[in-house]
DNA sequence: GTTCTCACA
DNA sequence: TGTGAGCA
């Protein structure tokens, strides 16, 4: 068994999860719902988690407590699986294109990140200036 | 005992 | 997001 299948094996139930993340069990089925997390089902429809469901869980759960909100958390994940599949096909390239590219896209996925988490922040901050005019 | 879906004084 | 109902 290699270790990637190791860390997407289908292994604990929700309540599992709940004490490993500190989220509740409503927070973990809303993330699913809004396609955040893809846990596994039993033959009995319960929701079996792997490791890298509870890595994201708990990456979802920071940004949640930095006062991100769904929509930009997905984004932020989204952006995140750009940057991991670039790599991936950049992984793939000759040695010295990838040399080329890997610095140059580097620097632009850095920037892109820092660009997305600005973004998010002066949203977030917005919400909270509205409920404060809304109060 | 636990989890699931659905719905909302 | 919490919570309770009614199942499996």
């Amino acid at each position: 068994m290699g270790r990637q299948d190791r860390r997407t094996m289908p292994l604990f139930p929700i309540g599992i999860v709940q004490s490993l993340t500190d989220l509740s069990a409503r927070q973990i089925r809303y993330y699913e719902e809004h396609g955040l997390i893809h846990p596994a089902r039993t033959g009995s429809n319960r929701r079996l988690f792997s490791f890298e469901d509870v890595d994201r869980l708990l990456e979802i759960k920071e940004l949640i407590d930095k006062g991100v909100n769904l929509a930009g958390i997905k984004e932020m994940m989204a952006q995140k699986e750009v940057r991991a599949s670039t790599l991936k096909s950049e992984h793939n390239e000759s040695e010295n294109v990838k040399k080329d590219l890997s610095d140059r896209e580097l620097r632009e996925m850095l920037k892109q990140e820092i660009f997305e988490a600005g973004r998010l922040n002066k949203a977030s901050l917005r919400q909270g200036e509205l409920s404060r005019f809304f109060h």
